[in-house]
DNA sequence: TTATTGACGTCCGAAAACGGCCAGTACGCG
DNA sequence: CGCGTACTGGCCGTTTTCGGACGTCAATAA
């Protein structure tokens, strides 16, 4: 399998963009140690993921709040179960990690949650962010937690409609 | 990956040849438990390996002392050096386990020869069958020793020089 | 309020178990 | 003696097993 990859700059730092085709499979960290397993051949390419690269910069701009990309993640049964999940928390939410887990039907599952979320390969497309402990407090993010809160508050500056406070 | 396979009829019960093209990367014995993985599908074809199929009918017939075959085993870095170690061993001939060990500079690892030799996943081509214990045992053979000590009488008797009686 | 506990799936490292061994030794037996 | 057999301890790579550690949470107990 033959992997083309390229850049795009954001507020949080530099985020790599890789997949085969136009199907994404990895966005990754600038210190983040995203693996992508099963790719045997890397190839830059800053023309691939145009698409990607519009929305990216529309829902950083805080014009876009709900990606339509073709992704194509790759995990384990569970992890893809989680993924579909944390796909269906809207813009500007939040849920936690007990509730991500109810929805999937295991309701005991919360902390398996998390690793899944951990190992989530499309951060902010699959948007892993808006999940926190059940206390509020935001207990991790693989691009740091600091990037977590600057997606938090970008998204809370632009929801739609804002439900409390 | 995809893998072609066929049946080749011996002396010692039928074979199972298998790999991709005309690699061939596993020699199965009828009750063995060859294992091959990384392959995915499986598809009979009994036209395939024409030429390791006349090479082993020469071989059993005792007109053959050399295999000249592309062969592709899959192995970790040490089992591909005592695999390769093993096509230096004449036809005819035998090494014991130990010999093997030093050949390849780790005089002390006769025992893990031992064990990379039972994962030889082509015998009769890479001539595992010509390792015996350092006293003349035959100690093990994946088709069975009966088998192993038929591949020896068969060397011995149209072996080029006979050694010693 | 603050600890403790058990439940969940996955990965990772360490440790143990397992072989197609071998050299050294100790016996038993003619 | 000479020879065959049996046991022992050590050696090596691979596979398997096991124990934690995680992006948690809710129910208990102190």
């Amino acid at each position: 399998m033959q992997v083309h990859y390229t850049y795009f700059p954001s507020p949080i730092g530099d985020l790599l963009l890789a997949g085969a085709g136009e199907q994404l499979s990895l966005i990754g960290f600038p210190e983040g140690k995203g693996r992508m397993r099963h790719a045997e051949v890397w190839l830059p390419n800053d023309s691939a993921f145009g698409e990607v690269k519009r929305q990216l910069a529309a829902y950083f701009g805080g014009e876009l709040t709900c990606f339509t990309l073709p992704l194509s993640p790759r995990g384990t049964a569970f992890q893809q179960q989680v993924w579909e999940a944390l796909r269906t928390i809207p813009y500007g939410q939040t849920r936690s990690y007990g509730e991500v887990a109810r929805q999937i039907g295991k309701p005991q599952a919360s902390r398996a949650v998390g690793a899944a979320n951990g190992r989530n390969p499309l951060p902010i497309v699959i948007p892993c962010h808006r999940v926190i402990g059940s206390t509020g407090t935001l207990t991790g993010f693989g691009g740091g937690l600091e990037a977590k809160a600057v997606l938090l508050r970008l998204e809370q500056r632009h929801a739609p409609f804002r439900l409390q406070s």
